[in-house]
DNA sequence: TCGCTCATGTAATGGGTTACATGATTCA
DNA sequence: TGAATCATGTAACCCATTACATGAGCGA
């Protein structure tokens, strides 16, 4: 899948493994998110499998930079892949409902500084969706005004995330009063 | 993270790698799933790791069952498990955000035939939620009574996923709605 | 007779993380 | 002086999926 990521920013421009690394950080990291090296191994992949091709952009007093620009092939495969439907429900996995799903009832105190820990890491997580990535796609926008309407389908994207944090806090608020008065 | 779900289930009964992979369906796989082969992988490290022993249950007319009873070791490295707070963010990915996010606003109907797709997987997921899991609890209080404590933690590991799906179909028609108007 | 349930496993492959390895420039 | 940024990659490992392999009993 990162696959798709990488073909997804190339579409606009070429770039090198480092800066699709930043650009992935900076915009799709609440949905996809990826390593260095993984970064690495895909786009090679991706070359021996024709859907970009690589170039070496010598630099003077740092390392060279490899450019990578989507070929013909890597547009059909991508356009391809954004037109065929999800039909399979997301596979989800929460390590946190996990324990709550096999607690001993005796460990309520352990419970509930988890739930308080978590809320924290939501609420930060919250003020992330609400501040930063608006900022982003600003100056994503000051940079490529012709972009406008893609810009409404990030900012989607971006609600998603601000919407799951904020039922996860509601949740979590539920959940502490549940445990504190019931368990 | 598989290893303790199977210690998690084991915690109450001794069970084989085949009931194993069935309480998981039809209890935590909303929130953490496995295939049987996994499950028999793990297993075969666990006892490795001295966590589980196994004994073999010959049976006539059908295979032998091999049974997995928790060690004390076991038992002391799920409860370190759950006392341990979780400090890092859920790493999310959702294909179908990424879709979003790269799409060109000229796919726009193939956009909504994808976001009207989900919304069915969605509204699936919040029935399932809302009839089978209920049920679900049900039948294991009826079998066991002394979990009923327990069983207010299994229920609110399923109200956060109901409240997730009805987030997210409310996300799904704000979304449809906005790039039927907009885009 | 066809498919489901019971019941166990191995092997190959894929996707991703972590550790390792290198090295100049720039800024606090 | 030490940390961050720029810049590239390899190797080992871990977790998970898919395919393969076997086979009896039971109900429609």
């Amino acid at each position: 899948m990162l696959k798709f990521v990488l073909l997804g920013f190339l579409q606009y421009k070429p770039l090198t493994g480092y800066e699709l690394e930043s650009w992935i950080k900076s915009t799709t990291s609440h949905f996809w998110h990826a390593g260095l090296s993984q970064i690495y191994m895909t786009l090679k992949k991706l070359e021996e499998d024709a859907l970009v091709i690589s170039h070496i952009e010598p630099q003077e007093g740092r390392p060279d930079r490899r450019v990578y620009r989507m070929t013909e092939a890597g547009r059909a495969d991508l356009s391809q892949w954004l037109v065929t439907p999800i039909t399979e429900p997301v596979v989800k996995k929460d390590a946190l409902l996990l324990k709550l799903f096999f607690a001993s009832p005796d460990e309520k105190e352990f419970l509930l500084t988890q739930l308080r820990v978590q809320r924290s890491l939501h609420q930060q997580q919250l003020a992330y969706y609400r501040q930063s990535i608006p900022q982003e796609i600003q100056d994503m926008l000051a940079e490529k005004p012709e972009l406008a309407r893609n810009a409404l389908l990030w900012d989607a994207a971006r609600r998603c995330g601000e919407q799951y944090e904020g039922m996860y806090l509601r949740w979590l608020d539920e959940t502490i009063q549940t445990i504190e008065a019931v368990l």
